[in-house]
DNA sequence: CAGCGGTTTTGACCTACGTCAAGCGCCGCC
DNA sequence: GGCGGCGCTTGACGTAGGTCAAAACCGCTG
């Protein structure tokens, strides 16, 4: 389309087309929350987007870190590889969630990829640090970020640690749902852009396990599952999946 | 002793008796690489330290974020509750290392509890927001390790994900090791002070297999073992347990 | 120093989940 | 529009780690 996409396919960058003030995600992104004044003064930190098609990755693990990551659009995961090459996946995320915080002060140390082709908004590190200086609300705001993301850590540490492997896909599927409600879209139909593999790797178990319990759960009448597209059938149900069997 | 103890036994405060520029812990903590003159300028950071006795808590899910902590010295856990009682230890921390991060923003999301008698730096995260804004260098050092929480507690997701027991015990051994070395400890014997049931909540695990898997290891010639006593014999064969069994 | 509660060890048995294997469906490509 | 490959499902079977139980040990307190 643009030449620019000849030359740079990798990274294809789009100056100044959105604006923070103007992007339908700004309250759930890094900017939740900052007065519109503080929103234009900030708007020269998003000063690019990039397009990441389906399976390349927007960071490297071991590269330098030079920027955050606001998903603009589409779905990612970010992964961590073993000493012997076991894939662990850290976890998922879609619009307005920031990638890449792992890195600050050095390197990445997972790698984020898009699972759908997807758009994240370049957020430069230095701009950043910059910026929180002068923006009181920014810099609240920035650790909010990071506290959330340590706070969703050891959530998954419980999940891993603590929880049987229905009670994780339960967990797994009603974090996924309130977060696709929150972002408009229903919270009881949608599409897994993760292999069922990812999603086992996510949670600590084997794809024949995530595949079966699927089946008992649509067996149960709480979900229908037709390879990736998913329905909740009955939410409380699944809940009560959680609680039960304790 | 003093007369603030029996006031308020919970919680002795002590100002002013030790300087984050005297403390022997400086290059482990949150001030690590500062300049003298950046140090001067933080003390009135750190104005007060506490006591905390074993078993009691520095700070309890829920309630509201005040201030992180800088252990001075002994020994703490962080925990999750389930709703249904379950624990869920997210993490070991000993002197230098910071606790309470999870609360940024709002309410702490865990609980740190002592495991020994010890005492923590209160660091007002009101003060530490104002200074950073002053001094970059803290800015950087505050955020640097912000993601390295994130980066250990990913390191935990990998070992609950994707380990089997033996490898999550060696890990956890190890890593132990390693940080007794950096505080000037024996990195080959010391004591633990947490229970088999803690090590176990943490790395997933029942404190039976906990108990089993140490006897093993002692058969095996990797470490000796008695109760809360580890010396380690053979780290190279500690290492191999990670390697092997792929 | 005896008694006691909490912690650890060890054994016997069990089960949730993993492994291995076969077959199917969906989707993109020629 | 048929072919090939990846992802998913399902079954049969194996096993790592959990459960239950008993006994030893350790450090306290009285």
């Amino acid at each position: 389309m643009h030449a620019i996409h000849a030359s740079q396919p990798a990274a294809a960058l789009k100056k100044f087309e959105v604006t923070c003030a103007s992007c339908n995600l700004r309250e759930l992104c890094l900017p939740a929350g900052l007065s519109t004044e503080d929103l234009q003064r900030i708007e020269n930190v998003v000063y690019a987007r990039r397009r990441v098609k389906r399976g390349e990755s927007v960071f490297k693990a071991g590269s330098e870190f030079k920027a955050v990551y606001a998903i603009r659009s589409g779905f990612f995961k970010t992964s961590l590889l073993d000493n012997d090459g076991r894939e662990q996946v850290t976890g998922f995320f879609m619009g307005g969630e920031l990638l890449g915080m792992d890195g600050i002060g050095g390197a990445y140390h997972g790698t984020g990829i898009a699972l759908e082709d997807s758009e994240a908004c370049i957020l430069p590190y230095a701009l950043i640090e910059e910026m929180s200086r002068e923006i009181p609300a920014l810099q609240r705001r920035l650790h909010a970020v990071l506290a959330r993301e340590i706070v969703r850590d050891h959530g998954v540490m419980m999940l891993l640690g603590s929880m049987r492997a229905e009670e994780r896909l339960a967990t797994f599927l009603l974090n996924l749902s309130r977060r696709f409600q929150r972002r408009g879209y229903s919270p009881s139909e949608f599409h897994l852009r993760m292999t069922r593999e990812e999603i086992g790797s996510f949670l600590g178990l084997k794809l024949e396990t995530v595949s079966r319990l699927f089946s008992a759960f649509q067996k149960d009448g709480l979900i229908e599952v037709q390879q990736k597209h998913v329905r909740i059938r009955d939410i409380d149900g699944l809940q009560g999946v959680l609680a039960a069997k304790s």
